[in-house]
DNA sequence: GTAATTCCTACTAATTTAGTAGTAAAATAT
DNA sequence: ATATTTTACTACTAAATTAGTAGGAATTAC
């Protein structure tokens, strides 16, 4: 039940990329993989996630990099985690997916209850608040 | 953030376990395996960390198996777990252990606040609400 | 004493996590 | 224009964790 570094790095670039929000510019990743030892291409690895979804303006070339798109109180911290490690359910076995295994029926409910604490957390706290 | 199979099938043995408390009969891994199909092999690796704790009194040899020490109610769902699986919190950097990484210190208190949320859910549940 | 069960040790396979490497394409400062 | 800097894209690899398997010794009910 650990939090991968996909996740927690995703939130580190996220929170260097939101401070440079109020000076209206982009961060590199090259300037947050000096600033925190993360190798660049990890980084860019793990930002391919992130870019699927609207985060951000890019601009390549020189001073290029990455600015927020919105107001950094707009980006929950569920949306994040979401956008890096996927679903943050605690089992698999949800949808219409058949489970096999009548015991754990009983127990459908707890990791149901589980997941929504977890993203119910993650979606009250706001990028804002941890830059 | 997945509960791994260690953890769930831990519960799954203990809530069959359980159900053989107001019977007090031994309940044994061959039953559990043949009713669920999980491994008699795997289900006793699983054991081994449940046994570390006082959670059961056994007996080997024919009609043996393992009956609850304490009425299902005095088991919280979060102990069984943490037995099982070790500790729930999301991050390993917990502790005197120091993190190299200034950016993410500003994250430690969100780790930390998710930990608590999961620990607290899981513990609020109790084994005799899944029997 | 035989069958059923836990107890104990060791090994293996599959999957996920955590990276690394190399290059192409785009934008910009000069 | 061109050199530089940066993102964008594709592919590979190493380490760790998860999920199991295998074989047999000790214990007990009957």
């Amino acid at each position: 039940m650990k939090i991968s570094t996909k996740g927690r790095y995703a939130l580190t670039m996220m929170i260097y990329i939101g401070r440079g929000y109020k000076e209206d510019r982009f961060v590199s990743l090259k300037e947050i993989s000096n600033e925190t030892n993360i190798s660049l291409k990890y980084l860019e690895k793990i930002m391919i996630n992130l870019k699927k979804y609207d985060f951000f303006i890019t601009s390549t070339g020189k001073d290029g990099g990455y600015k927020l798109k919105r107001n950094p109180s707009k980006y929950s911290i569920g949306e994040i985690i979401r956008a890096a490690e996927g679903n943050l359910d605690v089992v698999s076995c949800v949808g219409d997916e058949l489970c096999p295994r009548k015991s754990m029926c009983s127990t459908y409910s707890l990791w149901e209850g589980l997941s929504k604490e977890i993203n119910d957390y993650l979606d009250s706290k706001l990028l804002s608040n941890y830059l």
